[in-house]
DNA sequence: CTGAAAGCGCTAACAC
DNA sequence: GTGTTAGCGCTTTCAG
C-alpha cells in the first residue's frame, strides 16, 4: 500500500477527485465491510473497535468522502428537508418568517427548500407538487388558496403540514396554524380609536388573495365600528395607484364633515402608499387625520415624529411553526395545533 | 378489472395511499415495461404509439403517481437544485437577492435551497459542506470568508459556483462574481459632497465581516476625500449601541469648527442607527450636518423629508448571478465572469 | 465485533 | 415500438 504504484494526487491541496468516491471504495481502503462504514457515519458504534472507528474517520478525510443525501434519503425514506412555500418572498414579512423558522430547523439539521407561490393557486400547487416530489419531511406554507381540498395531495403523501399567517377553510385538525391575533388586535385598536375621539375610520386594505390576514382585521373592524357607533369606509387598493388613493382620500375628508378620521392601513407596503398619495395631498398626520398601520418592522418609527404600529411577529410564526411541525414529524403532536401569536402595539405620533 | 373483488378506495378523494406508487406499478397497470413508462416520463416520445401515451398518462393520473426526485437525482447525476447561502437571511439585501435569483432559476425548473451562514466562516463552511451532499448543481454564495482557499471543496465536487455582493480574494476566473458598482458609486459621492461645499465626511461603517462590500466603499472614499482635500473620520460602529453613536457624532460636530459636515452610512440598518443617535442628539438634517446612505430600498425616501440614498440592486444582482450560473452548468461559461450591476443616486432632502 | 447481500426507485445501454 | 436488466450509493436485516 505504501508503495502504491500508481500516480495519485491526494496530496495535492486542489486534488481534483473525477469520480465521486462511495462508501464502497471508503470500505476498500479502511480494510473493513460497507456495512461497518455505514454503522460508523450513522453513530451507530454499538461495540465497534477504537481502532476501527479511527481507521474509518482516517479514510474519510484522506479521501475527502462526502455522503450522497439522496442515496441515504432512498434507503431511509427520510429527506431531512423541509419544504416552505411563501405568498411573496420579496416580502420583509416573509423573509422574518423564514429567519424565525431557519432558527428552529437548523440546529436540528433540517435543509429548507424555500419556494415561492406568488400569490397565486396554480403557482402554488406546483410547488407543492415539486416538494412532495422531493419527498419533504414537512411542509410550511403561507397559503394562497382558501379551501382545504386543494391541500389533499399532501395529506394523501401522509406529510406533516403547517399553515402560517393566512386562514384556509375547512382544515383538519392534524394540520397546524400559526396566525397573528388579528381578530382580537384589531378590535382593541378600534376601541382605542374610538377612545381617542376618532369617530370614522378608514381602511385601507389590498385583498389580492382571498385568505389574506386582512380578512379577519376587516372583520374584527367592522362588527366593533358597528357595535361603537363608529363611521367605517373601506378602500381596497386593489389596481389602483397612489394617485387613485389620494382622490379617495381627499372625498373621505371631503365628506367627514366635523368628524375626527383615522386612516387604517392593514399591512406594511400599504403604509408606503398612504403615505405617498398624502405627501400628495399635503396632508400631515396626526394635524388632518389619524394614522395607524398594521406592519413587520419597525421602519414606521423612524417617518415623521413615528407611526402609530401594530406590530406583527412574523419571526415567532416562523419559529412555532417550525417547532410545531418538527414535533409531528417526531410523530408527537403538540397538543395544540392553533397556535396564536400576539401582536404589539407600538405608540407613535400620528394618532 | 372491472370487477375487481379486492376492495380499494381509489374512488374516495381523500385517498389514503399508504405504500408509495413506483414506476414499476405504473408500467404493470399500464401493462407496459417500466423504460415506456420512462421514456413517457421524460418526454421522450421517440415513436411511442399515440396510445401508449394515452394509457400511461391516465395510469399516471388514477393511481396519483409521483416520481422521486432522489431516484431520479441517483442516477441522472442532477439535482435541479441550487444552493444559496447568505450572510444573513433577514436582511432586506438578502430577501431581493434571493428573490432576483428565484426569478431566473424557477422557470427553469431549479428548486432553490436557502441557508444562512450568519456571517459566520465555519457556520459557512457546514452550509457548504450540506449542499455538497445534497449534491446541488450549483452554488450561489455571499461569501462570509475571505480567501478563496476556503473554497476549494466546491472547485473539487466540480460545482459551478458565484459568489455575490461581497469579494474573495484570490478567486480563479472559473468564479462568477456579481457585485455592485461599490468603488464606483463611493468616488462619485464623495465628489458630490465635496461640490455641495462639505469639507469634513464622517463614515459609519461596521466591518462584521471581513469581506464586506464596505471595504472597497472605504477605500474609495478615502482615496478621494485625500485628493479633494476632505476630512474623514471612520466611525466603525461594530459593538457600539445608539448612545455610543450619538456620543461620537457629537464630539466630531465639535471639532469640525466652520466645516460643512456630511455623514455617510455604509449600508441600510447603519442608517436606523444614524437617525436614532440624531434623535437622542436632536440633530436635524441637513441643517445640522449633511447626511447620505447606502440603502437596499427606497424606505428612506419617507423618512423626513427624504434621506439622499445610494440604492443598490439586490435583485439584478441575483438575477445575473443566477443567469451566470445556469450558463455555467450547461457547460456554456458566461463571456464575462466579473459583472458588476450599478447602484443609483436616489436624491433627497438631507444634503 | 463485523460482513454479505437485498433492495430503495429510477435511467439507459442494449436487445428484439 | 417496446422490453430486460444492470447499476446509482446507501441502510439494514440476518448471519456469523
Amino acid at each position: 500500500m505504501s508503495s502504491d504504484p500508481i500516480r495519485h494526487d491526494r496530496h495535492t491541496k486542489a486534488m481534483n477527485s473525477r469520480k465521486t468516491i462511495t462508501i464502497k471504495e471508503v470500505a476498500k481502503v479502511a480494510g473493513v465491510s460497507v456495512t461497518t462504514v455505514s454503522r460508523y457515519l450513522n453513530g451507530n458504534l454499538g461495540k465497534m473497535s477504537v481502532a476501527t472507528q479511527q481507521k474509518i474517520q482516517q479514510v474519510i478525510r484522506d479521501l475527502n468522502y462526502r455522503p450522497s443525501a439522496a442515496a441515504k434519503s432512498m434507503r431511509s425514506d427520510s429527506t431531512h428537508i423541509i419544504g416552505v412555500i411563501v405568498g411573496d418572498i420579496s416580502n420583509v414579512f416573509a423573509s422574518m418568517l423564514f429567519t424565525g423558522m431557519y432558527k428552529t430547523l437548523q440546529p436540528r439539521n433540517y435543509s429548507v427548500m424555500l419556494l415561492n407561490a406568488d400569490n397565486d393557486a396554480d403557482a402554488e400547487r406546483e410547488c407543492v407538487e415539486k416538494l412532495l416530489q422531493q419527498n419533504v419531511d414537512g411542509l410550511i406554507i403561507q397559503p394562497s388558496r382558501g379551501n382545504f381540498e386543494d391541500y389533499y395531495p399532501i395529506v394523501n403523501a401522509h406529510t406533516p403540514l403547517a399553515f402560517v399567517d393566512r386562514y384556509v377553510d375547512a382544515t383538519p385538525s392534524s394540520v397546524i396554524h400559526v396566525t397573528s391575533d388579528n381578530y382580537e388586535a384589531s378590535r382593541r385598536m378600534c376601541e382605542e380609536l374610538a377612545g381617542k375621539g376618532y369617530r370614522h375610520i378608514v381602511v385601507v386594505s389590498t385583498t389580492t388573495v382571498g385568505t389574506s390576514a386582512q380578512i379577519p382585521r376587516i372583520h374584527a373592524i367592522t362588527e366593533t365600528a358597528r357595535r361603537l357607533g363608529l363611521r367605517l369606509s373601506v378602500l381596497d387598493l386593489a389596481g389602483g395607484d397612489d394617485a387613485w388613493l389620494a382622490d379617495a382620500l381627499r372625498a373621505i375628508r371631503t365628506t367627514s364633515g366635523e368628524d375626527r378620521t383615522a386612516v387604517v392601513s392593514l399591512m406594511g407596503p400599504l403604509l408606503l402608499r398612504v403615505l405617498a398619495a398624502s405627501r400628495m395631498l399635503g396632508l400631515e398626520f396626526p394635524r388632518d387625520m389619524g394614522l395607524l398601520s398594521f406592519d413587520d418592522w419597525e421602519w414606521g418609527e423612524y417617518v415623521g415624529q413615528g407611526i402609530d404600529l401594530i406590530l406583527q411577529d412574523p419571526e415567532t410564526i416562523g419559529r412555532r411553526a417550525g417547532e410545531a411541525l418538527l414535533a409531528m414529524i417526531r410523530k408527537q403532536p403538540p397538543d395544540d395545533n392553533e397556535i396564536v401569536v400576539p401582536t404589539k402595539r407600538i405608540p407613535g405620533r400620528s394618532l
